[in-house]
DNA sequence: TCGGCATCAATTGCATGCACTTTTCTTGCG
DNA sequence: CGCAAGAAAAGTGCATGCAATTGATGCCGA
């Protein structure tokens, strides 16, 4: 064992390597809605075939992470505004679930796993900015896995990995997107409030994230063309 | 053009192919849980290298139809009795989210096209049992549909074939799953009524659903080993 | 200088081949 | 007669090769 570097060690799922390599970069920030994502690069990046690489894709797609068309190159995701809109409404309804499934029913060790993600928030929040996005939405997975729900688990990992990438591709790059106090708050109100009463905790923070984010992002970029030139268009 | 039978016709997505097919066949039950998936048959059924079929089965297990294992042959996912009343509590959630977009909106054209649906449903009434699942799912996925909303349609389409799996693993083969004049009365009720009673309605109807399916499901068939030894483990 | 067109490098789509793993069948033994 | 060990068959995991498509480059005429 401990043979050279390559051949037989993580050999199990080179796969799943490069698919959650690209969703922390997408959360990262560090792969922006557009960028290029070519087979061969992505395979030799991970010592893998393109094969692999393909296939790695098709998964991420079906993630809504990134598009696919026919002969082209693959290419993360760009969400429209609407699409940004709808994922953050639905993220809202599904993670309403979470809390409602767990209110009241945290135990300490729990306690403890979510304390030690919002000192891990706090921590970054000096850092630069990137990163904030990603230990939000660790955050919220964590929560999420803590209902034992395979499906509500599948379902809010993945709204919460593209709304990260709505929120590459609308928010401010120096908004504060997801604040650490509404996330003590968050814990403290599941832990001990009524169900509802956490649960609307919980869609009144989603709400301030995707209105810090998305309120006035017409106004700053990626409008439809369309739109653009509604106002030109009068003639005269 | 016109040409033979195989080689430039549909070849655009003999992968999607792969997949509905493979969709279709587990709403119609004849593939159950369980039943092996191999690649080479899957191919070449298709008309395509393993390959195609490799990744066709790559997306169902990500949808959650199909269980995945390394170097073990693919078989259609077995859903526990828990994961089952999961994807319907979920389901829930999702199709109220539908109703809640849809009621009060329907547009002529829209009203009618449900309204050929639950035609074509009664009509298979009369035929056998296993079609009856699968028209239901579409009366489900076309009203997901309506509300244009791209992540909406996409999980409420996804869960509903998981509930239609575990209809297939847990429900009395002549259970009448989804009765036709609740979806007559859901039609009704996302037309004319308020919202939030049409949503009521739908919960109801599903709860129906996983309730006539699901409620006994322990005592019929699937249950655990370790459960069904208890009553025997007692000394003496 | 600019737009249209041919050529070419880069890239995807897919099948096939080979190594390895699992499953099934067979056979010999208790 | 049952059953366990081993051999053969079937199947998966993955890389690579080749044809087809695309996007870019450069050329030429206006």
């Amino acid at each position: 064992m401990g043979d050279g570097q390559k051949t037989k060690r993580g050999q199990g799922d080179r796969l799943a390597q490069i698919c959650t390599a690209i969703r922390r970069a997408i959360l990262d920030r560090a792969l922006r809605p557009g960028d290029r994502l070519p087979e061969d690069t992505l395979g030799e990046r991970f010592g893998a075939s393109r094969t692999i690489a393909r296939h790695a894709l098709g998964q991420l797609a079906a993630e809504g992470l990134v598009d696919l068309r026919r002969n082209r190159m693959a290419v993360v995701a760009i969400p429209s505004l609407d699409e940004a809109r709808d994922i953050f409404d639905l993220r809202v309804v599904l993670e309403r679930q979470v809390v409602l499934n767990l209110a009241g029913r945290l135990t300490a060790q729990q306690m403890r796993q979510l304390q030690a993600l919002v000192d891990a928030e706090h921590k970054a929040r000096h850092g630069e900015d990137g990163m904030s996005i990603r230990l939000a939405t660790e955050f919220h997975v964590k929560l999420a896995e803590m209902t034992g729900k395979s499906i509500l688990i599948r379902y809010v990992t993945e709204i919460c990995y593209r709304a990260g990438l709505a929120l590459s591709a609308f928010g401010r790059p120096h908004s504060s997107d997801c604040a650490v106090s509404e996330h003590l708050d968050l814990i403290e109100a599941i832990r001990t409030g009524p169900p509802e009463k956490a649960a609307d905790l919980m869609e009144a923070h989603l709400e301030a994230v995707a209105g810090r984010a998305l309120l006035h992002a017409a106004d700053a970029r990626n409008r439809d063309l369309m739109e653009i030139l509604a106002p030109y268009a009068e003639p005269g």
